[in-house]
DNA sequence: TGTACATCAGTGAACGCGCGTTCACTGATGTAC
DNA sequence: TGTACATCAGTGAACGCGCGTTCACTGATGTAC
């Protein structure tokens, strides 16, 4: 996903260490899920000691943060290459978000889950995140119509509401009532298009 | 969210463990999240000792896998009655989904997480999951058209996309190919209602 | 061009911790006769 | 009704482990003069 200019460590110092700190970090995320980043075995992988890791990042969860934040980039740059080379770009976008989950999922998951909840110590995490949405909402301003269809009717709605629930929970959508959300989205999925009931 | 009859423990043994130990690990699911269940802590809670929790089971995934089945007992039956009480089935359901979220975002969590995404040793969890969707899916047989609105479209896209790339990787759609269902879910929202594009 | 010295980026040992699991055990309960 | 005994459901100590982080340190680098 990332690559950096690995260097033989010949000499004291490293030369790029934080860069290969991120990316031994992005291995073991795409082979444990987060929970098997540990600064110590990331220290490992990179060559270095421990210790070392503390002169680039505070501690394990600045560590994350950095490392969502490549991810939030990474994403952003995929959607809007997706959307760029296609007539339909909210399909193609669609497919390039799905793709990237699960291409790689530890990120996915890392990107979107509660560690890097608290977003409060890192600014660039923001910043990527507002980038994301941004070329998301770009790329789906041509669409406007929609649906009516056979029974992938019920998959599109697992997802939706399965994906508000996770948007909700992860702090995506601060600032708006949960259930206000959910009302607004599934209401208008109305039994007979046009005909209102109740 | 769980009950047990609790015992005041004046004896040896403990008359209900098997829910205690289930009802300290939901305590602790919600707390701090699924990392915070760990066998020591929940035998704590539970006035016994760490040696105890294994006669009821095999080791700390089986106890989450337990807990996660309890779980999707749960939001089936919230579904259920969410469902059944209003002549907007669909909305009502979806509010239910998110307000279930909402309420339990640990077991949210733990339930469509990695951590119980090997479910061979667990049928009672495979079970569980079969009825939620029976539920769901029962639940939105009523409704087949769909919307054309206002700016809530991108939540609703965005929801969509988000929902079928966690569902994905959770392994909630085993078979399908996720590029597939991605294509397919997103290709209906038409740039035009009738008129298609290349 | 040479040198003194500040600063930077690492090392290696150690801290205290909580974890999952196993061991040999014991107190409580239930059942056959 | 009483008793011997099997079984069940706990205890408490111990194992080996990997963790995040801190400490005092040292080798490498860059810069002022």
């Amino acid at each position: 996903m990332f690559t950096v200019s690995t260097s033989n460590r010949s000499t004291y110092h490293h030369g790029d260490l934080k860069a290969a700190l991120l990316l031994a970090a992005n291995a073991l995320l795409e082979e444990g899920g987060e929970a098997a980043i540990s600064v110590r075995e990331v220290a490992r992988r990179a060559g270095v000691s421990p210790t070392a890791t503390y002169r680039h990042f505070e501690d394990r969860s600045a560590m994350l943060a950095a490392l969502a934040t490549q991810g939030f980039e990474s994403f952003a740059e995929d959607m809007k290459k997706a959307s760029a080379q296609s007539p339909e770009p909210f399909a193609e976008m669609g497919v390039a978000y799905v793709r990237f989950a699960v291409d790689h999922p530890g990120m996915f998951r890392l990107m979107f889950g509660p560690s890097v909840a608290d977003r409060s110590r890192s600014p660039d995490l923001v910043a990527a995140i507002a980038k994301s949405t941004r070329v998301f909402n770009q790329g789906m301003e041509a669409c406007k119509g929609v649906i009516s269809d056979s029974r992938l009717t019920a998959l599109r709605s697992w997802a939706l509401v399965h994906g508000l629930s996770m948007l909700v929970l992860d702090g995506m959508l601060p600032g708006f009532d949960a259930e206000t959300l959910a009302r607004a989205v599934t209401k208008s999925a109305k039994p007979n298009p046009g005909g209102g009931s109740s």
